[in-house]
DNA sequence: GCTATTAAAAAACAGCGTTCAGTAAAAAGC
DNA sequence: GCTTTTTACTGAACGCTGTTTTTTAATAGC
């Protein structure tokens, strides 16, 4: 109800350009109203955001790295960068956005972010099944992190590539690049 | 003058806990002054990001990489990391305000940006300086985005690494995996 | 018909970024 | 010396925000 009203104003104007009262008329209701289902702004965000990263497993999720964990770790990597792309502003309100209660997120919040790190991480472990579980674990997360870093800056045009930044295909190649380098150095004993 | 009454203030509230009346309160003055010597918000934010990116800029050029370009690498790296760790909001802030004018970041800011990147680039280079002018460039793209991504992640709280994610070791782990790994990558030609 | 409960609206509050009319002091002109 | 211009600054105002509280309207129970 008033999620797909949020959603749907987050990504034509942003965060900065969500108000409550802007998503109280758009689903034909007032401010106040709005407040009886939602403790307040941050919780409704969070649950936005906890939509999103919820598409954005399922993405992630229907790619088979059985086959070629390698290959299919660039192809995660794709995927996700075309999420951000697709849909840039909901992706950046997932990381841009923190409560100002300053305690941590719910943990069913949590559990979402932990549930997309294991994709990665259970096609880098099927290349090395023998490795130290703790080390696999760690690898995956500066990997991913590392993907996560090259669509971060690529999203805030802040790559200094000058003109051809916010193409497609050189972002691409820098998410393969790392990735593909990165498992080079993770393959070699 | 005001720039330093603003960085006071980011760094031990945040972004969020910024105010065009408490920054003008700090130093004597009322708000309307603080709009003679700023054209707005974004403005102030921009000029103390610019301090920030400077006086990251000066903590790693300090550090010498031309003895040895792959460790200098893992030094910048690890620079980059304690730089976050020790100045979060400051660092925050750097990449969480986006300016309400959708227009491009000025000229002048941009230019810190590049200055910036070229670090990385300039050690990455010495590693093999054969190597394809373009190619080296957005290889330290991809590396320094990817080291920024465990950064942001890390300060985030978003790694999912359970109790352990603040500790600055484990930080220190994940940076130096990818920055050895994907440098391996690199060097097997 | 009367009361109790619910759902929503409407109004209010404090604080925000931003603008602007106005003022006091200093400087400049003569 | 006196007047005018310039400078530096204030204080109030505007419209908007998140959030809370009060009021109104409709329903349900008996």
């Amino acid at each position: 109800m008033a999620l797909n009203a949020t959603e749907a104003l987050l990504a034509q104007g942003g965060l900065a350009g969500l108000t409550a009262r802007k998503v109280a008329g758009a689903i034909g209701y007032t401010v106040g109203t709005l407040y009886l289902v939602f403790r307040n702004q941050d919780d409704l965000i969070q649950q936005v955001n906890a939509r999103t990263l919820d598409t954005l497993y399922e993405r992630l999720a229907a790619i088979d790295t059985t086959a070629n964990p390698g290959a299919g770790l660039c192809a995660l990597a794709r995927e996700y960068l075309h999420f951000a792309l697709d849909n840039p502003h909901r992706w950046n309100a997932v990381f841009d956005h923190t409560a100002a209660d300053q305690q941590a997120s719910p943990a069913w919040y949590e559990e979402r972010v932990t549930r997309l790190f294991a994709v990665p991480e259970t096609a880098l472990r099927a290349i090395d099944p023998a490795r130290d579980p703790r080390a696999v674990t760690l690898a995956a997360r500066a990997l991913w992190a590392g993907v996560h870093g090259v669509i971060v800056l690529s999203l805030k045009d802040k790559l200094a590539l000058g003109e051809q930044t916010t193409e497609p295909a050189v972002l691409e190649e820098l998410v393969d690049s790392l990735v593909i380098n990165y498992l080079k150095g993770y393959q070699a004993r």
